[in-house]
RNA sequence: GGCUCCGUAGCCAAGUGGCUAAGGCAGCGGAUUGCAAAUCCGCCAUCGUCGGUUCGACUCCGACCGGAGCCUCCA
């Protein structure tokens, strides 16, 4: 409970933590200084909606959702923006294949990413801006390119002259002369092959908008320059995006936005690491690029490619329905979020494994505070903090360690880790206090206040938001009921030693994947996970 | 070929120029239990290879081996 103490100063620039960003662009961490003092822009570049989204459209958003919680949390005021593709040749060229408008397509997919991120508990985005929506501010953003020299049109299309760009290649340390730019039929109409396309002239049937240079649609780069002008401004803090989007994606609204506002895009460009398709059977995708020579020492050269090109990129709608939502974001935050995560049947079931500890945690203080873990009261805010580290108290060293771990660079990996250690602790203090047996009332407080400083942290993370849904439809109560009546027959025997029934109960029980826990305030029961 | 990055225990995965190299899964031993389960306690790595810098490196530098990403629209 944050004592609300009446000196509270005023002015909230003080006491913000210090928080370190790795930056792509300069290539290491750097201590965040906002644009506007005590706030924070923030934009990540969005799935372009043409197919039912995959494990790695959801990577990104998920590590940003624990960015924003954790610097809202810690006192920011944050605005987070994703982006909406819902025009492009992808979308085009799908829903003239399925007989639909590309409005229709880019509903329906959108949609369905919404209800995915839903399912992870990505629940702080501030906006959805969608490119259709801001064709004016593309086409005026695009025209400012063209007065101050840096685009050009030419047969309808315009694109943007890498040429004029000074410090273009910065992001990615990449000369303009070694690249091959788009090429294909629109080569002959640039100036120089890494010229990339502002707008694009329509053919015959393609979806178009009206613009000073005809009828065609905007290029890839420049919705995003475009709309994160509109709603953060020329100069935000931290622009995100999976590593695939360095280049050209992000170099190229570098391009754009710096050379129309002459001023930094962002301060920080922050990438996430890419999901991999490892392991499991068949899965993977790619074919094994067989090296024809005779033995390799390795039996298995086990081949990793990022998901978005293997075959294994199943729908997320499948994946939830053989795996808890709560286990994806968990192993999604226990990987640092610049390395690439392993993603596979094998690593999904270890994290859902993982998650059990908490959850077992929960229930044993539910059953002896009476409070559900999820109707807790906690803190928002971590302002304050050292009233709750009182010296030598080690679930006190032990959130201390969460903030900094979260503080540097946003290691969800040590976070968790001393969320763990948080879970031992508390375990502990039930056990050394036999909380299950006597309850005195101090000893109950103190293991209160534990419980609500676990769900503060565990919100930060976005982990273990909301109780878990009963799978079960009708049958639940039945199913209840029945188990309450096995337990007491057997009960009756145990009480009577005739062990060899109480066990059979058991075995039988744990063979219907149903695990019977004998604790000292009575018999608990279980599914097996 | 150019540009990034990674290689830590059976598996996954943090981290550091010198102090006991986090945490999870699996495994082993103990406490507890009628027996289990759960919980707690304990055990389980010298950090890809070879050189170099340094009083000292797993942490810095170089080479090599292996893996990933980008170099036309993939988050």
């Amino acid at each position: 409970m944050s004592t609300n103490d009446a000196t509270t100063p005023p002015a909230e620039a003080a006491g913000l933590p210090a928080i370190q960003v790795y930056n792509t662009l300069s290539r290491e961490k750097e201590p965040m200084v906002t644009v506007q003092p005590g706030r924070v822009g923030m934009y990540l570049c969005g799935p372009t909606v043409y197919k039912p989204s995959h494990i790695g459209h959801m990577v990104g958003p998920v590590i940003f959702d624990t960015v924003k919680r954790h610097l809202s949390y810690s006192g920011w005021q944050v605005t987070w923006v994703v982006n909406i593709t819902d025009v492009d040749d992808k979308l085009i060229a799908e829903s003239s294949r399925r007989g639909i408008s590309m409005t229709a397509l880019a509903e329906e997919m959108t949609a369905d990413y919404l209800e995915n991120l839903a399912a992870l508990g990505v629940t702080s985005i501030d906006e959805m801006p969608k490119a259709t929506d801001h064709i004016d501010t593309i086409i005026s953003f695009i025209e400012g390119l063209i007065s101050k020299g840096f685009a050009y049109a030419s047969d309808g299309d315009v694109y943007f002259d890498v040429q004029k760009d000074a410090d273009y290649g910065k992001l990615t340390n990449r000369s303009v002369d070694a690249m091959q730019g788009e090429g294909g039929s629109t080569a002959d109409r640039k100036r120089s092959a890494a010229d990339f396309a502002l707008w694009k002239k329509a053919k015959d049937g393609e979806p178009s908008w009206d613009s000073p240079w005809g009828p065609g649609r905007p290029g890839w780069h420049i919705e995003c320059s475009a709309m994160s002008e509109a709603i953060l401004g020329n100069h935000f803090d931290i622009h995100g995006g999976g590593l695939d989007l360095v280049f050209p994606h992000h170099e190229n609204e570098i391009a754009q936005s710096e050379s129309l506002h002459g001023c930094p895009m962002a301060s920080y460009w922050m990438h996430n690491g890419l999901m991999q398709a490892s392991g499991a059977s068949g899965k993977v995708g790619g074919r094994p690029r067989d090296a024809d020579d005779g033995e390799a020492a390795s039996v298995e050269a086990q081949t990793a490619a990022k998901i978005s090109k293997s075959t294994g990129a199943e729908p997320f709608k499948q994946l939830l329905a053989r795996h808890e939502p709560e286990a994806i974001r968990m192993l999604l935050l226990s990987t640092h979020y610049r390395s690439p995560i392993h993603f596979g049947e094998e690593p999904l079931a270890e994290s859902g494994r993982a998650l059990e500890a908490f959850r077992r945690l929960f229930a044993r203080s539910e059953r002896i505070s009476g409070t559900s873990f999820y109707n807790l009261p906690c803190r928002t805010r971590r302002e304050g903090d050292t009233q709750i580290a009182a010296a030598g108290d080690e679930a006190a060293a032990l959130r201390t360690r969460f903030l900094a771990a979260m503080d540097d660079d946003f290691n969800t990996a040590v976070a968790i880790a001393s969320l763990f250690d948080y879970v031992r602790v508390v375990n502990k203090y039930i056990d050394q206090h036999q909380l299950e047996a006597t309850k005195p009332e101090a000893e109950l407080a103190r293991l209160a206040a534990l419980m609500r400083t676990l769900r503060e942290l565990t919100g930060v993370l976005g982990l273990f938001l909301e109780a878990p849904q009963a799978d079960g439809g009708a049958d639940e109560a039945l199913v209840a009921g029945l188990m309450e009546l096995v337990i007491e027959i057997r009960a009756n025997a145990r009480k009577a030693k005739d062990f060899a029934t109480a066990d059979l109960v058991r075995d039988r029980l744990g063979s219907l994947s149903i695990v019977l826990e004998d604790r000292a305030d009575g018999t608990g029961w279980s599914r097996k996970a």
